[in-house]
RNA sequence: GCCGGGGUGGCGGAACUGGUAGACGCGCCGGACUCAAAAUCCGGUGGCCGCGAGGCCGUGUGGGUUCGAUUCCCUCCCCCGGCACCA
């Protein structure tokens, strides 16, 4: 009792081990009655220690799932890690270490990190991505999709990055066009791949965020990925010859502008439309293009290039001729690979038709002449003219009508593009899912059959790069294998999965990740899903969280879970940088919390990164702070400490009148305290629902001076009170700490299992109000009033108050405008 | 260029649907305790003017709406993120 501190290095080991002995974070998953799921997006296992991002994000992510677990909910809180992947592949390369060793390694430090934290995390509970049991479901959900048309093969041009030596997903393209993993320049290649079809769900992708609790910002990087353009397709009669060019357009509103029409130069049709005179030139372009990179033909700067192939096309409508180009611009990848070119009313159009002396007719006048220069396009709305039958119409009702139009006469047909492509999962690399199918020269694809997965990853293989094929490739035990379907001579896939496949159902295996019957049972999963709450970085906003949303709909679609999406509520934290910049290995600018956990301990270290920052928007890194919330964190075990003699069994607690004026004003203290510690730790605000438990605890200092003995002016048992609702509100922020206060108290751990305590909004509804008296727009006087005053009461006594009649001067009372119990505003 | 998000004291950051700007904390200043220091406890702290009472100014810029604007509308300037010849 001498000591006046305490040491948390003590104390946090000491109440792990006691919380792990009474098995306290074990959750009954089948019997749970008010389940929540709190999920972190699950760590990639380096062989770095934590960073101060892990803990920005899985300390404070902690906190909000021992307070629902407080309020009453059956919180399930897993963690696992995403262990296949690039970096343990070349780490291999470089030093000889198979990935499968490195990754177990790290897997056990960074568990053995990771438990420093104290969270809540069920290690019975875990999942680790390259385990066999747990890719075995990975193999079965792609064979579920391929036998559902979901996974294809083919042949299509693909990002290839040369430096990890794999084919990448549009969604790991950076821009620049540079790998998303080692920044390397990324090129386009014509290669074989595994697809999974995302783009079938396009529009339920689209349609199913206005349903979700996701920051606004995420659904629209979503809205925008997937990127919906309704619009019509048109043929285009090819004069003189039995074919049509089909465009796409989103504004079949400006037909009638229509001066060209312009072929991707890989367009099936060039050949075809290109007349003899004409032919020479055309190759040449199209050889040109060919040899130019995809990041400078897709260069917004670069001037337009294109050739005319000498072919006609019969405009639909008008039955005009127009001349059919070539040019780079067009992209064959997107809608028909073919435009109809209206340089008035389109951009790109515009330049193309500068460039190349076409002419420009407008058909659209603009509402607003002022707003669009006589040198450039106009693409808004207006009302259209020279459009045969359309003339005088609004453009926006001619849109529709048009596409009516094209459609009844067999000309064209409404049509939807979508951005979005669809998902290359195959990589040519070692150390992912094999691709469970097996290669027959009789049978052809052929998949892997149910009992014989997992397909397992050979131990003994060539990990070296650049040898032109992939590792697995170069493995002839891996590679030879008899066709499951006529037993002949046959190959495996050499290829491996995405990690993003691994990452996009990894939640539904925390649920039984031992179960060697079954990915997970339905019943149960039900019960727990959508995920109550899922919390993680934005940048997956496209890739992950965009993914795993396919994957529960396709699932739901082959009968495998019962609702739609995966995650109901998101939640992003901020960034930690150095001096402005994001930290990484390569900068060399990583701040390891290793020192700090080491001076001040867990609790100290996970408090600031709370306290210290808006969760959400994150913020320079800053250790002045760590030493100001551990020393707060003494305050509140002096406050116990100091007022133990409360708890003493043998203690009558008798003193202070429970209507003092101290009394009264620490029963408001904690009733506030408890609302805005509530509601901010609700909605993930830990810096604001530290401040108000800082003002519950200033206040137990302020109305019980510790100087000061016997206790004077206060209540004891409000006191009292007072305390233990600090050591319930400090449980989710600080655990350990929380928890040895609570054993102070004489109580049985745990803490977690007290209840949150409530606030009495009576309490808060105090008789009395300080009302604010503006004069002219300025707060000149402040009154106490009864609450509930009426407006006709209050303006009578705020005309009278103070300073208000000088004021007012005797000039009349133009305005005067009463909220009741907050402001009077007179205006004279 | 387009689409988001953001600019508030010396610093990190607060402010519910338009209603006392700057909660809470850091730092700084002062006091108590101490032989002294540390630790701790208490008080002060947006800027300018004023002995004071008090006044004026103040949420990136300039305007507007309003009794009242950090909050709503318009103009412009910066910062961050995403997309970028997607027809």
């Amino acid at each position: 009792m001498t000591e006046d501190r305490y040491d948390p290095h003590a104390i946090e080991p000491r109440w792990r081990g006691a919380w792990r002995e009474m098995d306290l974070y074990a959750i009954d998953l089948a019997g749970a009655e008010r389940p929540c799921y709190a999920l972190v997006m699950l760590p990639y296992p380096s062989g770095d220690r934590l960073h101060v991002g892990h803990w920005y994000h899985y300390g404070p992510a902690d906190t909000w799932a021992r307070f629902m677990r407080m309020r009453g909910f059956d919180v399930f809180e897993p963690i696992g890690f995403d262990a296949f992947g690039l970096p343990a592949e070349n780490y291999a390369v470089r030093t000889g270490i198979h990935p499968a060793d490195s990754t177990e390694r790290n897997v056990a430090n960074m568990i053995e990190q990771l438990k420093q934290m104290g969270a809540m995390w069920d290690w019975d509970h875990t999942a680790n991505t390259s385990d066999p049991s747990f890719y075995r479901w990975t193999q079965w959900i792609f064979l579920e999709l391929y036998r559902a048309g979901l996974a294809y093969r083919k042949e299509a041009p693909v990002w290839w990055c040369p430096q990890d030596q794999t084919v990448l997903a549009n969604e790991q393209v950076l821009e620049g066009n540079v790998c998303e993993r080692c920044g390397t320049p990324v090129e386009k290649k014509d290669l074989t791949q595994w697809f999974f079809r995302i783009t079938r769900y396009a529009d339920e992708l689209l349609d199913g965020l206005d349903e979700l609790e996701w920051p606004e910002r995420t659904k629209t990087l979503q809205r925008n990925w997937i990127g919906r353009s309704p619009g019509v397709e048109i043929d285009w009669q090819v004069e003189g010859k039995d074919r049509a060019i089909r465009t796409f357009t989103t504004r079949p509103d400006t037909i009638y502008g229509v001066t060209f029409l312009v072929l991707a130069p890989e367009h099936p049709l060039v050949d075809e439309v290109t007349t003899d005179d004409r032919r020479a030139a055309i190759e040449a372009y199209r050889e040109q293009a060919r040899r130019l990179s995809d990041i400078e033909r897709a260069s917004t700067e670069a001037a337009k290039t294109g050739e005319f192939t000498g072919g006609y096309a019969i405009h639909p409508l008008s039955g005009e001729r127009i001349p059919v180009w070539v040019a780079d611009f067009v992209l064959l990848t997107y809608g028909t690979g073919a435009v109809q070119g209206v340089p008035a009313h389109d951009e790109r159009d515009y330049d193309f038709a500068n460039a190349m002396d076409l002419p420009i007719p407008r058909v659209i006048e603009p509402d607003d002449l002022s707003a669009v220069g006589a040198d450039q396009a106009y693409t808004g709305h207006g009302i259209v003219h020279d459009s045969g039958p359309y003339s005088g119409m609004r453009s926006e009702e001619m849109l529709e009508k048009v596409i009516d139009d094209l459609e009844t006469a067999g000309k064209g047909e409404r049509k939807v593009n979508y951005r979005l492509r669809d998902w290359l999962v195959s990589r040519q690399r070692y150390w992912g899912a094999p691709i469970p199918i097996i290669h027959c020269p009789e049978c052809g694809e052929v998949p892997v059959p149910d009992e014989d997965l997992p397909v397992e990853l050979p131990y003994d293989v060539d990990f070296s790069l650049g040898a032109g094929k992939s590792p697995l490739e170069r493995s002839k035990t891996f590679m030879h294998v008899d066709c499951p379907n006529c037993g002949g001579p046959a190959r495996r896939d050499p290829d491996t999965m995405d990690t993003f496949v691994d990452s996009s159902w990894y939640f539904m295996r925390y649920i039984s990740p031992n179960d060697a019957e079954r990915p997970w049972p339905r019943e149960i999963a039900e019960r727990w899903l959508p995920i109550y709450q899922y919390s993680g970085g934005i940048e997956h906003a496209t890739l992950h969280l965009l993914y795993s949303r396919f994957m529960i709909k396709a699932l739901r679609d082959l009968g495998h879970v019962g609702f739609d999406e995966p995650f109901r509520r998101l939640i992003h934290q901020g960034t930690i940088t150095n001096h402005g910049a994001k930290m990484s290995k390569s900068r060399g600018n990583v701040i390891s919390p290793d020192e700090y956990i080491a001076e001040h301990g867990a609790d100290a270290f996970r408090a600031y990164m709370m306290f210290g920052f808006s969760w959400t928007e994150g913020g320079d890194w800053k250790d002045e702070g760590i030493r100001a919330v551990a020393a707060w964190l003494q305050r509140v075990w002096r406050l116990v400490h100091l007022h133990q003699d409360l708890w003493d069994p043998n203690a009558r607690l008798a003193g202070g009148d429970p209507e003092s004026e101290a009394s009264r004003a620490l029963v408001l203290a904690r009733h506030r305290s408890v609302k805005g510690a509530t509601d901010d730790l609700a909605a993930w605000q830990f810096n604001t629902a530290i401040a108000r438990l800082m003002e519950l605890v200033n206040a137990c200092y302020q109305y019980s001076p510790v100087d000061q003995a016997p206790r004077e002016g206060i209540s004891e048992p409000i006191l009292k009170e007072a305390i233990e609702t600090v050591i319930r509100l400090l449980a989710p922020i600080a655990p350990h700490l929380a928890e040895e206060l609570w054993a102070m108290t004489g109580r049985e751990p745990s803490v977690v299992d007290a209840a949150w305590p409530a606030h009495d909004p009576d309490v808060l509804a105090t008789e009395e109000v300080t009302m604010v008296i503006q004069v002219n727009g300025k707060v000149r006087e402040r009154m106490r009033v009864p609450r509930g005053l009426s407006e006709d009461e209050i303006r009578a006594r705020a005309l009278g108050h103070g300073r208000i009649p000088d004021l007012i001067d005797g000039k009349p009372l133009r305005k005067a405008v009463v909220i009741p119990d907050k402001l009077v505003s007179l205006v004279v």
